[in-house]
DNA sequence: CTAAACCTTCGAGCCGGTTGAAGGTCAAGA
DNA sequence: TCTTGACCTTCAACCGGCTCGAAGGTTTAG
């Protein structure tokens, strides 16, 4: 399959293929006479997995190492854990925190519905704004 | 306060307070005689909600229009609450997301360990990453 | 045979900052 | 007083991680 195929099927934009081979997390796909690049399913796979891994906010040297570990076939396993369990800390944290501002977020919006009942119209978004801001 | 301390306080670098300021995002700050920034605690405040704000992911133009609202006083709350609305949904679908990829990464880290223990040293990376890879 | 849809490369642009150069300010200490 | 060092100023360049657009080649359906 083609590029647009390939990316349709992984979830990315054709141009993102192109950006990760270029930075060296994809290796050089195979080419059509006319220099068009072949995927197949296992690339697809490996697009997907780094994908995933960026949207879960593992930078893109990580996923290189990671992905390099199976291009190569023969680096230690240490490595990968090493990276695996350091982005997994990673995500406890950033999940936390954003379970934390979720909260505050929804209790903003509590707020608003309260404060707009309230106060005068055109006054009542500091309160709201105001009060968003935990001090200290 | 100068703007040194006002970072420190809000957990931000002084560069990225200026950078807020010139993109519009937090108001001119009072100066010193000398040129210097001058910070007040209400407006310390203002930079750790843009920081936290931020840290979730909520795109730097919402982060405007929210503190816009704070500035200028006189938008109506019903902006607020959009965007409010919208970020705290995109949150919920985050929190999400980052909680089946930190399942993946822990069932990887399990698989390492596993691994390691019934595949000669030197190949067993490729199934670590191989089956990390979930199919379709 | 042509038109549309797809691909190629390359370079610029975007977002959200960080870093560095070149220089001004200020408080402490010899 | 003068110097040292920490802190501040602006401006411009750089960075990661892409996306977009121009200019052109390929493939396929009608």
């Amino acid at each position: 399959m083609r590029i647009g195929e390939a990316a349709a099927k992984a979830g990315v934009e054709a141009s993102a293929i192109r950006f990760y081979e270029g930075s060296g997390v994809l290796p050089e796909p195979e080419r059509t006479d006319s220099g068009y690049r072949v995927y197949h399913d296992d690339q697809v796979d490996l697009i997907r997995f780094v994908k995933r891994a960026r949207s879960l906010g593992i930078p893109l040297d990580d996923v290189r190492q990671i992905v390099d570990l199976r291009t190569q076939g023969h680096a230690p396993c240490d490595v990968v854990r090493t990276v695996i369990a350091r982005e997994a800390t990673d995500i406890e944290t950033r999940i936390t925190e954003l379970q934390g501002l979720r909260q505050e977020l929804l209790r903003l919006q509590a707020l608003a519905d309260e404060v707009t009942d309230d106060w005068p119209a055109g006054s009542c978004v500091c309160h709201i704004v105001e009060s968003s801001v935990s001090k200290n």
